[in-house]
DNA sequence: CGAGGTTCCGTAACGCCGTTACGAAGGTAT
DNA sequence: ATACCTTCGTAACGGCGTTACGGAACCTCG
């Protein structure tokens, strides 16, 4: 008796997707409830009634921004050298950053309305999982110390930073950037060495 | 003959720092000109005949988020050990940070409309000064490499990453970030050790 | 097969925002 | 005192996120 639903799992995917498209393509600023309504074809209650708002919607987009990174960083085969995989890691990261730059700034720009919760930050240290096992490879290797969060984070740290510079235009265009890059993360690297 | 100008330098510095108040009490978000133009007592026309628009005020506010910065890194006295000095400016850099975090925001937040131009990125690029005279420094000492540009790029990616990541809460609640901040610089320091 | 009822969703309104055009305000020179 | 020129506050415009509401769509039952 009811009338059937439209704002469905489809939907949801399609708004997702599209707004997805929207980030990439024209930025944060120009992803707004009623233009994504309007090019998927239905009415911002859509977005209310499949994700409660505004701020809702970029935390799935946050939750998303994040499975694609974990995705990217398992497929990163290991070598048997702790160091070489911490490098290649944090190649991948980069790689992953510049592939989607708005969709990264989802994940660490901070968004108007929009806080992380518990979910969505367990969602984003478990993407980072593939680091802390090589880490920890290494610290059962003997080559790395045993304070396996305390180098996690170090490590984290420089990839996040650096990407980040780099994102917002802050290094100095005639840079080499993926070599320099490379460069920094041996340095760190070779720093955690016991 | 003409009117006497109320729009003058006085109102300019009272809406900058009206400005950096409402951004460090309530976040991004709140810096809105009609409130920012109520609370000093005159309209948003004025914002328009000082600065140009929202995305120049937010200029403004970049500039003095950098200059202060700079001003903190400058006031960390070299001890003539090139690695100390490094560890010493890049606690000065989380402090800084920390003692404003909204203000940090503008600094690599990006805020919709802004982009910084070839001079608010040569005042960002001076801010870091003192960090490559440590370098250069460490350098013509024998204990850092020769390029000098790219291992202040590391130096820089690492502190800015790190309390980024702090700031946006990616880090566990029971992590002393103190601790554990100097800890990585010190790794990566060392790591560029020739 | 048509009427009723229940669920659902698009429309439209509200209060914000940044931006801009315009008319009133105010001091000066005649 | 009046005319004029500069300056600034008011108000309007389009767009935003959000929400209340009324009509639309379907199933069920007579």
């Amino acid at each position: 008796m009811p009338r059937p639903k439209t704002h469905d799992e489809a939907l949801r995917t399609r708004l997702l997707d599209r707004a997805g498209e929207l980030l990439s393509s024209e930025g944060a600023a120009a992803l707004s409830l009623r233009k994504l309504a309007a090019d998927v074809g239905t009415s911002t209650t859509a977005v209310y009634s499949l994700f409660g708002g505004k701020p809702a919607l970029v935390r799935a987009l946050y939750m998303e921004a994040f499975r694609r990174l974990g995705t990217r960083l398992q497929a990163v085969q290991p070598t048997g050298d702790p160091a070489e995989d911490l490098t290649r890691l944090g190649i991948a990261y980069r790689d992953s950053a510049l592939a989607d730059p708005h969709l990264y700034g989802i994940m660490f720009g901070g968004h108007p309305g929009f806080e992380p919760d518990e979910e969505a930050t367990a969602q984003a240290r478990a993407a980072l999982e593939p680091l802390l096992n090589v880490i920890a490879a290494g610290a059962r290797a003997g080559v790395f110390p045993d304070t396996t969060h305390t180098m996690a984070m170090g490590c984290w740290g420089i990839v996040h930073g650096l990407v980040s510079l780099e994102l917002c235009g802050n290094l100095p265009p005639d840079m080499d950037v993926a070599a320099t890059y490379e460069r920094a993360l041996r340095a760190n690297t070779s720093g955690w060495r016991r």
